[in-house]
DNA sequence: TATAGTGATGTTACCGGTAACAGAAAAATA
DNA sequence: TATTTTTCTGTTACCGGTAACATCACTATA
């Protein structure tokens, strides 16, 4: 049925590793045998069979991403935005994107096979809101190489790439206060994320180095969800407690918050100046545009991709394993949610 | 290195293929050997060599995904969404899912063997916005077992799985209508999508059954993006024509619009209501909240891959190939963007 | 011209599973 | 007990590539 690489060699009339030769560009063949063979090859539409390489070579062309969030708390836009970089790097290698979510519990339910474990991927990238406990006791089970994508474990033998979310609290805040706010309200995400923790460290060094403490009363959950956003804003401007600004550690959070500060009669930013945190697709549609700190999530996907392929370059090459720890800045994107202009 | 059927079969005093009986769960052996060799297995974290079994059963076990979408326009939130009801279907059948982003012109770059074809996928999603003849023509080329998801192709010999969004457009026109707005401007996506089409044909078919033609001059482009949608709306609101409701075919589009609204100093839904299509995790927490049409995108997945399903068991089997044609229904969703309630 | 050297091609075995058949042991029947 | 049948286990070959070695033709050197 399908064709083979015997099948080409017949019909050209040589051996078989005559034409495995010409599709690894061999130099071993002579030009004329060369084209006679391209031209069956091309005629039949052959293509190698990836399985048999990949039993004698070992490598599978594969890397799989396993993507360990909630459902409920997925964040759909920017998982995307990490794939495509992976993406665009691996697929010059060659290599194929295998996606798994959240299937941490199968990892080592090893008989079926069909799961992760090593034989069928070459790498793998985690992608996850938390280190837990339990993560971190699965990621050191497994024995692919990892790149754990979006956060830093605090293991530091493994890999990982993540952006910079403490200065970029840190920034957005210092523009608020900038701007002449004095009582910044903070909505978190859910607390076992580490980017909840992040950001929020990032905000409270601010105040700090202004001068100034952060009030428990004005810190609020809104668990990475527009709703709870929304209700988060609701209970800080309830307090009457003078809040000239929010920042709300999420675009979407933003947003939710945006409509309790409107149904509250307020203006923004004349009472109360906002800002979030990802730069989303929509936050520069909300009304006003939303002041927020971007993360330049494609690039998090390239650089993981890089740093796995120097991995099992080094792996391949024989060398000590290598770890790869990077850190990608974040950008302040000030808009008009969050005020005027500095003012100094 | 690493372990093999026959080191098993090694340590566990039987021979080879008594380990393939046990791994595949095959009646036929001693229930004391058998646990001797589970013993065995567990103890080792022995997991069968994917590509091996591969080889000779010809199946691979992996499903492909090729998304066809432009960087640009790039529907990060739905796309995760459709991925997402895939695999949760997928996954119980031990099939692993490989992403691909728009390599169509590498489709049948047959020598590396590295892409698209037949070998590493037993079969494949496209999920794409254009029916253009080139994709058109690419996916009668390939030979393997194509669901196309999110938009109906018109080769009825060629599966897929889409939204009815004609109806969805329809419904949610009709909507605004009801609610007394007689000059609905529409604001349409990039024009080539399949989406773009089907969504305005719903909104004309609406007007036409109440007696109304659409305007020309309220129909503008928005090329799904929310500056797109802002600008559209600022066009239509500049000509001063009576307008009383915008449909924007994206909620994206539709909180652009929405700013483009508040530009001009009105109200929503006061002077002009407002009204989307997707229902994305943003389109709630608008200020007001975003009417719109939702499609069950996670369900347009699970679709896809139970029909994909089905249309492997059916090659299995040595039936007729199989071809699986499915519209899903769209939801109107009422918020308060489109104003009163139903008056009749 | 004999010999070594080089370039091009073919032969064989192997990667790690599974199918198909062969063979041995246990159970059923005569 | 002998024979048939059934149940279990082992042997061999094969899936479609590649590595390693063997072979052969032809050129360069002695």
């Amino acid at each position: 049925m399908k064709i083979t690489l015997r099948d080409i060699a017949k019909m050209a009339g040589v051996s078989h590793m005559t034409v495995s030769r010409v599709i690894n560009h061999d130099s071993m063949v002579r030009p004329e045998i060369r084209k006679k063979v391209m031209d069956v090859i091309e005629e039949c539409d052959y293509t190698p069979n990836m399985s048999a390489r990949a039993l004698n070579s070992g490598e599978t062309k594969v890397m799989g991403v396993l993507v360990l969030y909630d459902p409920e708390e997925f964040p759909a836009y920017f998982l995307t935005t990490i794939l495509v970089g992976i993406s665009s790097l691996l697929t010059k290698d060659e290599y194929h994107l295998s996606l798994h979510f959240d299937q941490l519990h199968k990892v080592r339910n090893l008989v079926p096979g069909h799961l992760l474990t090593d034989n069928r991927m070459d790498g793998l990238f985690v992608i996850s809101a938390e280190n837990n406990e339990f993560l971190l006791e699965r990621l050191s089970a497994i024995r692919l190489p990892i790149v754990v994508v979006n956060q830093q474990v605090p293991m530091s033998g493994v890999s990982c790439i993540d952006s910079d979310e403490y200065s970029g609290a840190y920034a957005i805040t210092t523009h608020l206060l900038r701007n002449g706010r004095r009582r910044i309200g903070f909505i978190g995400g859910t607390p076992s994320y580490n980017s909840t923790n992040m950001r929020q460290r990032g905000y409270e060094a601010a105040l700090v180095d202004f001068g100034l403490r952060s009030d428990p009363a004005l810190c609020g959950v809104g668990y990475f969800s527009s709703t709870g956003g929304r209700e988060a804003a609701k209970k800080i401007i309830a307090l009457q407690a003078g809040v000239d600004a929010i920042f709300a550690a999420s675009d979407l959070m933003a947003v939710g918050a945006m409509s309790a500060v409107y149904e509250a009669g307020l203006t923004i930013p004349g009472d109360i100046a906002l800002a979030g945190f990802d730069d989303n697709e929509f936050s520069k549609a909300a009304y006003p545009p939303l002041t927020t700190v971007r993360k330049n999530r494609s690039q998090m996907g390239v650089e993981a991709a890089q740093a796995m392929l120097d991995i099992l370059a080094r792996k391949k090459a024989g060398g000590a394993p290598l770890v790869v720890r990077k850190t990608l800045p974040t950008e302040l994107v000030v808009r008009e949610s969050s005020g005027s202009a500095l003012t100094g």
